[in-house]
DNA sequence: GTGAAAGCGCTAACAC
DNA sequence: GTGTTAGCGCTTTCAC
């Protein structure tokens, strides 16, 4: 067995009281008894048994980053900014604990006593059931990455529709006026925003497509080379393709080299998100930037400074999205 | 407050001891009560409080999952395919932690209470310390990714040196004799392992490179870059480059392309980890691929099973790599 | 087949 | 400044 507070009250001769209090360091406690005891709890190698903690303060120190899935729509470079991101700011203090939303069958053992507070790093729709359970249960609560409106939660997002709304701009200032997009996964959020910001450039700019320059991808790779290459058989081709993702533009790009042709000579493409490989592609990938890693590091503050204040405004903030501009694009 | 047994029992006129092994299916009720037990709790919408339950049962639900290094070293593709693979066999069962090792000021609160079991996806030597620590406390313990000597554990690693061989060994069958290595973080297992298989395959076949051929990087995109930029400098520049990894590739790859060069018409680039956007760059990605998610699924149930059965073997298997042909090397 | 009672390790009133 | 006592919610002997 593990050494416990007893066993160090019997070697200090002091009740077990006394120990816990010395040990959390209580103002009542005599500095130097106090100095005594934890000098003895360090020479046993103690540690606390956080399951009794947890259950006489009601606290599990667990904290919850979720994720809409952890299957298809989920890129590794937005798990891994999520993840570093939420890691750099709670420390040794908590237990990160990561799921995919969907892998639950139930939500039942996701309550209060369970989690002290949760991430959600929502993609989509699909989780508003888990957000409102979570809401409901009263489960201090951030929402990243997806507006919520059902409920009032802490809520951060990048502005997706200005960053796509700034991208196709920038490809109508180059001189593209046959501007296609490959559109992401049905039914998430970043789908629509980006959708919305890229036909408000045109509109703007008093732009129109045919409608077969909409067409539908997945965020993955391989839909991102399925979706350009119908675009590439168009009698009436694109000179620019948005792709809603980068893993699309890769898979674009791809497509494109494929028949022979060549970005940005013979096709211009743009990309979203700015991964990590985005700017070592041949060509470099024109894309927004999105602050994956600072949303997630200011959701993991905002959250942890609600555990322990709690009060907060639960309030959108919108994250400023960036546009780089690289290689892929050619103004003509 | 939330519901707890007593409260069931006082609903259901037993007591709560009777309710706490109707709720575990002991076979020592009647079917009829357990049945009715079943139904209120379900009505009550109970949960257990898993902290009482892990106090008197000495078990934390808790599975970690550690990592070296959350920052530089880590590919975002290597941290997804570990927690989708380990995600996948734990289900609802338990807590999946992750964590850095290096972000541990302590191992303090790593002992067995905490962890029901730990996995290390160990990168480096470094970790060798927390893995020794954890032997020593009896967590049960799976090491995936880097053979470990020093104490007995469930190691798991994919058969870096034979995929590094085969490949240069391909590079030589390609017809190449200058044959460059760009090499991983100085200290990972898998750094030395890679440029052990590429040394052996290139004095089997009685090929010798100058020292300047052995250029060092740290996995990342950046330094894949830089390397290759020495090594475009060469008076004798190098026919074909193993990269130890593909994110190292993808840099190379650019910096070929940047001084108006190609690959793989002028020099032909392999890498290793077959990442997802290995076959989506142009050229596609001649690589290794490492089962890095069939590790982890088999490293989880491994870890299950032996938390469940209390034993199994200890001892190293090699899992099997693979080369994977694409278009980034020519052969001359 | 069910209940009474003890105890897991900890914190926190309440005494003194 | 320190000790006594109770209790968090659960499982598990031991009775009956």
């Amino acid at each position: 067995m593990s050494v416990t507070i007893k066993d160090i009250a019997k070697l200090a001769g002091v009740s077990h009281t006394t120990v816990s209090r010395a040990l959390n360091d209580s103002p009542l406690i005599n500095p130097e008894t106090k100095e005594r005891i934890k000098a003895i709890a360090g020479s046993m190698n103690y540690t606390p048994n956080y399951s009794a903690r947890s259950l006489v303060l009601d606290r599990s120190y667990n904290l919850g980053l979720f994720f809409t899935t952890l299957h298809t729509g989920t890129s590794a470079g937005f798990l891994y900014e999520a993840i570093k991101g939420v890691n750099d700011v709670i420390k040794d203090d908590y237990n990160l604990i990561v799921r995919g939303i969907d892998d639950y069958k139930s939500f039942h053992k996701v309550n209060r006593k369970n989690f002290d507070g949760i991430i959600v790093m929502s993609q989509s729709e699909s989780d508003q059931s888990f957000i409102e359970y979570a809401s409901d249960k009263e489960i201090p609560l951030v929402v990243l990455n997806r507006p919520v409106e059902s409920v009032q939660v802490m809520n951060f997002v990048p502005d997706d529709q200005s960053g796509a709304y700034r991208l196709t701009e920038y490809l109508v200032q180059q001189g593209h006026r046959h501007i296609a997009i490959i559109e992401g996964k049905q039914g998430f959020k970043s789908t629509q925003a980006r959708r919305d910001g890229y036909r408000e450039a045109l509109r703007k700019h008093g732009i129109t497509v045919p409608e077969a320059y909409y067409v539908s991808g997945n965020y993955d790779l391989e839909s991102g080379h399925a979706a350009m290459s119908k675009l590439l058989e168009l009698p009436d081709r694109p000179t620019a393709v948005f792709c809603c993702n980068d893993d699309m533009a890769l898979g674009a790009v791809k497509a494109v080299t494929e028949v022979g042709l060549s970005v940005p000579e013979d096709i211009s493409v743009a990309g979203f998100d700015d991964h990590l490989f985005s700017a070592f592609m041949s060509p470099a990938l024109t894309t927004v930037r999105r602050p994956i890693e600072e949303l997630s590091r200011a959701g993991a503050e905002k959250l942890l400074n609600f555990i322990e204040t709690k009060h907060s405004e639960k309030s959108l903030v919108l994250f400023h999205t960036e546009l780089v501009i690289r290689d892929s694009v050619k103004s003509i």
